[in-house]
DNA sequence: CCTCTATATCGTTGATCTACGATTTACGAT
DNA sequence: ATCGTAAATCGTAGATCAACGATATAGAGG
């Protein structure tokens, strides 16, 4: 291929970035803590080692249904954990997620 | 074994958490970062220390008026700075910001 | 079995995001 | 003054989010 008359790449990328896996694990782990909610959840599990959900809506001014939504959302990004305890669900951290999250913001 | 009445405390905390500050600027950061997209954009800024913003729509397979956008997110969290440059725009990392991310993230 | 409690899911509403093309603005050069 | 280029902004359409109340589900205990 010819090379472009003006050259107009970035660093030594030839052409446009493609879709980044790295990137795209980078912005779903940023997103799913990028709400102040998940936020107090992440530390508030931080801090606790593990906590039932019913304390987790306890402490946010939050309805229960929209607190098992950020939950979710949290789960599904493997940066928690929930676990079934009778009738309840006890969630923890997920360390080694959390830890994925600290390596790719450090790294910037 | 009475209900715990009013004592749905977690950790020290006596009542529901309020809106956290630093959990706002937490979201609001991390928020800026969470698009495949913006991550790319900080991650090229950080490795050429300035960028005009063509060479930035040249790398992303997005339309123009969509980087511009993007660059707009960025540049209001902070993350990133813009400078006028005769009729084109030079793009540049703000450390102080990128270092209090990074700060927030490693002390979760 | 029935009931109570704890949690998840459903359905809806309004707000916000993302993407684009078209237009506008700002600046340098002719 | 006009043109051309670079960048921002506008306007819009479709997708996704965030919040809630209502409802469904699952397990413990009577």
């Amino acid at each position: 291929m010819a090379k472009k008359s003006n050259n107009k790449s970035c660093d030594s990328t030839p052409v446009k970035l493609k879709a980044d896996p790295t990137a795209e694990e980078f912005a779903r782990l940023a997103w799913a803590i990028a709400h102040p909610a998940r936020v107090q959840i992440v530390r508030l599990l931080i801090g606790r080692e593990a906590c039932v959900c019913g304390e987790i809506v306890d402490c946010l001014p939050l309805a229960q249904s929209t607190v098992s939504q950020h939950l979710k959302i949290l789960k599904e990004s493997g940066l928690i954990q929930g676990e079934v305890d009778g009738p309840k669900v006890c969630y923890c951290i997920n360390p080694k997620q959390l830890q994925r999250l600290k390596s790719l913001v450090a790294n910037l």
